[in-house]
Formats: C-alpha cells, structure tokens, sequence
RNA sequence: CGCGGGGUGGAGCAGCUUGGUAGCUCGUCGGGCUCAUAACCCGAAGGUCGUAUGGUUCAAAUCCUGCCCCCGCAA
C-alpha cells in the first residue's frame, strides 16, 4: 500500500519506523514546519529529522488544510496515517485516501480524548492505561475504533518514560492495523460517546505545588509533569523543580522541608513527599544530597 | 542581535557591590576513639578561581572586554 505518515513528536517516531520496516511505502511524511527552539535555534521536529535520515520526502505545512490538498491528492495514498500530528485535519484530507485515515492515540479511547493523555492518567493515579488505533475523524479523536492494546503503570512511570512504552506500543498496533487492512479483517466499532473524557494542553501553572498541594496529588504531578514542564515549588520567589518523588512521613509543618537519607522531604497536606533531585533556577539537575551541601538554608525556608 | 542566571580543589555552594596571598558543607587519604557505625575526634592531600597572546591597576576570583560551555524564561 502506499501510505502518507503525518506526525510530529518523538511520540510518532516508533510507529514511522515500524511501518517503513514493512513491505508498505510510505510516499511521503507530513509533519509541521521547524519552530523557533530552545534560545532562539530553530529545530525541526523530531519525525522531520528521522525521515529525512531513512531518505523519505518529507514536507511541512503551517496549515495542511489550507495548503496540503493538492499534494496529497497527486500521492494517491491508499491510506494515511497520523500519529501526534498536531493539526486538524479537515474531511477533504481525511477522505483522500482510498481506505481512510488511521490514527495512533495514547489512550484506550474513549478515555482520555485530547492532547494529554499519558500525563493525565498519571494524574488520576490509573493503574493501566494503553494505545488505541482509530480511524482518524474531525472531531478529536472520537473516530471508530480499530483496535486497543493495554499497558501497566509501573510505579516508577513518569510520563517520559510511559510516553515511550506507549509510542512502541502503539507501533505495534498501527502495524496491527495495517495487517488486518490488508487481510480485509479489519473492522469498525463506533465508540461510547457517553463515556467519553478529554484532556486539556498542559501549561506550565499545572505543574506548580503549593502549601494548599495535597501529598498525593504533589506525588503524582512530579511523575506526570516529568520531562515537562516539571513540578515544581516557589521558595522566596524562587522555582525549585522535583524530580523522582516518593512518598514520607510528615515530620512538620505543611510547606516545610526536611532531610531524610539524603533526600529532601516536603511537608504536605495529609502527608509528604521525599525527592530525590532537584533543578534550582540557572542549574542543572542535581540530586537533593548535592543540593542540601551548599543549600542547608532551605530546611529552614518553606514554600509559597 | 529576544530576556535572564551560572562556570571557584572530586561534588554542592560562599566570596565579587566596598580589588590586597581562597572559605563553608561533603567526599578522598592517613591516624585516633568505639562492641560497632553513613557517628565522633585529629591531621593531610588536592584549586592556572571556564578561557584570552585581553584591558585597567602597585595589586584582579573580585572592575572592563572578547570567546567557549551549562541552565531557565520566552517562543
């Protein structure tokens, strides 16, 4: 089949390696234009380098709806694939291709519609969460459902490293797909609307802990909110980033810190949290035990 | 030329504003105490203070300048 790839993040990088290890050709890789990255260098996103490392054309459009119709109907795609893209994709597009659009999502759907899912089954505490093939429809990610594989939250998941289980996961799924497509056993079940949930686009103030943070919820925001935009606590107008937190015993007032075991504990509502490292602001990551050398005036500081 | 923080013995920091022979916490090595210890005591090693063939000065980690590297914000 010839196939068109649309993805941007590191998240759709196993699934384009996985269908270009198939006999399919992938015609071309759609992805969005380079942004303006960290300290003004411009970065091209992730799935731009990797195609263009495997030799594939690769094009990227601020607008695929406004400016991509024309080339993807000269592709003649017999199927499309989207995985992270980013955009909206109008009908027009989505019909192009002679079997569809299918879309790789980082949830078992209908949970979790939206652009955040790994981060906020983090949030909720789940247990299990997954990937779930779907054909690719204009309203976000409510399209009939394909195929879903599940995964287990492992307690020392953050959302880096549960995005990448479910990025090779849903590699495996798309490849399903694919498979079934083409055996002509592939089916379509709409989804359960009314159980449908969505998730916003995070923002850096979600990843904020205060005195008012409840213990638990402090703990599952420094898992969810790792690689980005990491939790964090203000001290003297100051930001702190935690990483690697584990659950202690509240030995003092909320919002005040101890050192247990070279870890440096936060008092909480209903408990507290012992963290392993730490970024204060112009440093790199740094484990708490380093920190707490040339930082012992925090044990007597507390948070905003 | 987007804004800002930082680069000081192996680690984390102080010192820089008000230039004048490098300090703190920890680690390392040696010794001691102890039934014992990541505890305690004594001692030691280890630093071109990112870099320049830079500038100012009697004198620069401290002031000025160029360059390199790390980090955050913003996007």
């Amino acid at each position: 089949m010839r196939i068109v790839f649309l993805g941007t993040p590191d998240f759709a990088l196993p699934s384009l390696r996985a269908i270009r290890a198939t006999h399919h050709e992938i015609v071309a890789v759609i992805t969005q234009p380079d942004k303006p990255g960290n300290r003004r260098v411009m970065t091209p996103p992730p799935v731009k380098v990797e195609a263009e490392a495997m030799g594939l054309p690769v094009y990227q459009f601020a607008s695929l709806r406004k400016e991509g119709v024309s080339l993807i109907k000269g592709l003649a795609p017999d199927l499309m694939v989207t995985a992270a893209f980013g955009q909206i994709i109008s009908q027009e597009i989505l019909d192009i291709p002679k079997y569809g659009t299918f879309n790789v999502h980082g949830s078992l759907l209908p949970k979790y519609r939206g652009s955040s899912p790994i981060q906020q089954c983090l949030l909720n505490g789940d247990e299990v969460t997954g990937v779930t093939i779907m054909r690719t429809a204009l309203a976000v990610d409510s399209g009939d459902i394909i195929l879903k594989k599940e995964i287990k939250i492992e307690a020392a998941d953050t959302a880096g490293t549960l995005f990448d289980k479910i990025a090779d996961l849903g590699a495996e799924a798309i490849i399903e797909a694919i498979d079934l497509l083409e055996k002509g056993k592939i089916s379509y079940a709409p989804q359960d609307h009314s159980q449908a949930t969505f998730c916003k686009m995070i923002s850096k103030s979600d990843a904020l802990i205060t005195r008012e943070t409840d213990a638990l919820t402090a703990l599952r925001k420094v898992r969810a909110y790792d690689p980005w935009p990491v939790a964090f606590v203000m001290i003297g107008g100051e930001r702190l980033r935690l990483y690697n937190a584990k659950e202690a015993t509240q030995k003092g007032e909320v919002g005040t810190f101890y050192e247990e075991g070279g870890m440096l504990c936060l008092n909480l509502q209903g408990g507290a949290i012992a963290v392993s490292d730490v970024q204060a602001e112009g440093k790199r990551v740094m484990t708490a035990g380093e920190y707490l050398l040339g930082h012992k005036e925090i044990l007597d500081k507390s948070i905003e």
